[in-house]
Formats: structure tokens, sequence, C-alpha cells
DNA sequence: TGGTGCATTTCGATA
DNA sequence: TATCGAAGTGCACCA
């Protein structure tokens, strides 16, 4: 990894045009070749960037381009140089991650009383022609339910519940299919949406669910 | 800003777990306290970070903690300094952009007639109860037009849209209101969702568009 | 290679 | 401050 800390103008043209006033900045460039400009503040975002696969070329050291196969283009003037220092770092090893959606589709998966009194899972990622719906269960008249999974329940998820809903409806074997939107939280506006469509909206405790699952298991 | 390389582990707790083994890393502490954890590839994004607001505690030079009012933590533990270095940068004047939505949208409200032969616009960020439509106009006929802008046209989109027409549909002033998908670019499968709607797609060069309104500029 | 959905999304505008 | 929608979103996954 190459860190540059200089004085640089920037200018970006590719999929907006964008364009960066004099300054002190710090130049990162990975060992992928991909190139961030950083500023002292504003989050991990860079102010302007390129992604790996690109082309570099430094020949003069004072104006630098990065190029990619999509024609996008970042042009860097460096006026000067404050530091330049390189290390190698070696491959990451990565991230281990926990917490995500999939675990809570699989708690729910494990728990689908969680979704209403007496709901059976048939399975998960049932599939339609349009992708696989997260859960299909059966309540306890055997009415097929749909089920749609997040983290954070908004908009957008309720379409796409109402997507696969439509889908669902059109199997005979299915219909009705009745629409359940779960998640560890539901935006107002999702809700309102969601209800008014007939979707039952259900709010998930990420972490009261785990510890249900781990009771079930201590009983064997 | 201060930049480090160590070799160092991370742990995160907050919206999820992580956890980062044994390696040499890029420890990134910008003036406005957030602290970012780099591997040498991988984009722009850290493997492991903390926005400000935060509270950083370094007192434990081989331990660092960052934790924040949500009770977030980032604990960095430093098993080798490789090298340790603080610039000053200042206050960064900013990235000036163009080519966004909202100019386009801007564009299109200066020449309705893009949208369609004899167009008029109404008024721009039309309110309904579910957020502001990008544009109303009105056809050489005065039927309303609600018309969604997008930069690249995608599902999302058309849906966007296909919920205001809904709305719209409720006024009975306006009733019936078409509706037009205008974008730089409108992808396959967004086209055919809309025109199976009865949306009609209309695709926009920006370019064009801004020679236009620079001719009738010059009118004057 | 392109489409879809998730993200510790981040970021900005707005009510 | 919450909420909503855009982003040069990035990224994984799958067809």
């Amino acid at each position: 990894m190459r860190l540059v800390v200089a004085r640089c103008t920037v200018d970006y043209e590719g999929r907006l045009q964008a364009h960066l006033p004099e300054a002190v900045r710090l130049i990162m460039v990975k060992a992928d070749g991909c190139v961030a400009i950083h500023a002292d503040g504003g989050a991990y975002k860079p102010l302007n960037w390129m992604n790996a696969p690109n082309r570099l070329i430094t020949d003069d050291p004072r104006s630098w381009r990065v190029t990619n196969s999509k024609g996008e283009e970042l042009r860097i003037t460096i006026h000067e140089v404050i530091s330049d220092t390189t290390h190698e770092m070696g491959v990451d090893p990565g991230l281990r991650k926990d917490g995500v959606e999939a675990h809570l589709q699989e708690l729910l998966a494990a728990n689908p009383d969680t979704l209403g009194e007496g709901m059976v899972l048939v399975r998960r990622e049932y599939p339609t022609d349009i992708g696989p719906v997260d859960l299909l269960c059966r309540d306890p008249e055997g009415r097929a339910v749909a089920v749609e999974v997040k983290r954070r329940g908004e908009i957008d998820g309720v379409e796409q519940l109402t997507r696969y809903l439509e889908r669902l409806d059109r199997d005979g074997t299915l219909r009705p299919v009745r629409g359940v939107f779960a998640a560890q939280q539901i935006k107002p506006q999702a809700r309102v949406l969601a209800e008014s469509r007939g979707i039952r909206c259900v709010v998930v405790d990420y972490d009261e669910l785990r510890g249900i699952t781990s009771d079930e298991l201590k009983l064997f």
C-alpha cells in the first residue's frame, strides 16, 4: 500500500463529473490498484476514488491518470508532496461476520411460531420465477404464507414481497397466499404500505429469538 | 490525520459482531475522530470502522477502544507498530458535482417537450401523501402526466412511479393520470415492467438537453 | 457478464 | 431529530 500525502487537485469524469480544488489530502493506492483520495474528515468514504480493475499512469509524478475499461477517468494533479511511503501488507485473512439477515432468516425458520401462532415452515428460499421467497409457511388452517425477512423493513421490501405474492397467487395449489413482512425494525411508511395491501407486519427481536433457539437446543 | 501501519487484530460489536485476525493493516484516524481499518485491497471500503462522533481511548498504545453513544464498540489490539505518522490537512474545500438527477430534473422541467410533444409543466416536486412526484405535467389535451426522473432507470424506479400514479388517481381533479419514466438509460427489465403498466419510457440525452437549454438562453 | 438483493451501507434533504 | 430516497453506491450471489 502506497500512502501519499500531498497538496493536490482532482478531477473525475465518468458516471458524473466532479472536481476537487487544491488542498492537502491523503492519496491511498492499494495493492489491487484501486486509488482513493481522503480528506481529514467525513466518515470512511473518500472524496474521490477509482476501483480496481484500472490502469494507473504516474509517468509524470505531478500528474496522475487513472482510467478503467468503462471510460471513467480520474486525474490527480500533485502540487506538493508532503509524504510518500509504501508498506507491504500481504493478503488479508478477511472479516468474520455474525448477525446479518441470513442468520435472522435461519432463526425464523427454526421458530416459525414467531411469525404467527401455529405457523409451520414449508421451506426456506422457496423458488418463484422472479427469485426465491425467504420463507414459505402454512398457517394452522393450512393456508400458504409467504414471508419476507429484513433487518430493517422499508418500502422496497414491501414491494419485493408484493411481487412474490402476485407470482405465488398464480399457482393454483397455493392460492390464496398471505404475506408476512418480518424485520427487526419496520419503518412507518413501510408498515402503512404493507397493511394497506393486507400484509401483516411482525417485528422480530433478534436477541430474544437467539435465546429461544439456544433454549430449545438445551432440551436435547 | 494519523496514519498507523501495524500488525493488529480487531473486534467490532454493535450492529453486528465482526472479528479480524492478526495481520498488517492501515489504521486511519481522521480529525473528526472517525477510525477506519484498511487492508491492502478491496475497493475503498475499510474492513472495519467507527464513524464520528465517537470516543477514542488510546491510553494503552497496544489496545485501542473506540465507542459511540449507540453502544457500538471497536477494539483494536496492536501487536507491532510499523509506522505511525500524523499530518495536518486543514478543512477540505469539498467536492463539486455535476450531472446528477437534480440537474436532469431541472433540465426536463425547462424542456417538458422532451417528455412528449406539447407537454406543459404544472410543477416540480408535486406533493402526494407518500412523497413528491418529480414532475407533474399536462399533455396537449390537458390530461395529467406524472413523470419520474432517474439517471439510470431500473425496476424500483418504475415501482416508485406506480405508487405515485396509484395515489394521484385517487385525486378526482387529476384522474386519470398517465405516467412517464424518464432516464438517461433504461434497463430492459424496467422498460418491460413500465410498458406492461402503460407507463411510457423516455430516454433522455443529458448533453443534448443541456445544449437545448443553453440555446434557449442565447435567444435572450 | 448482467440482474438482483443486502449493507455496521453512507450521505444529503426535509419535515 | 427521524425519515426517506439517492449513490460514481460496493459487493456477493446466481443465471
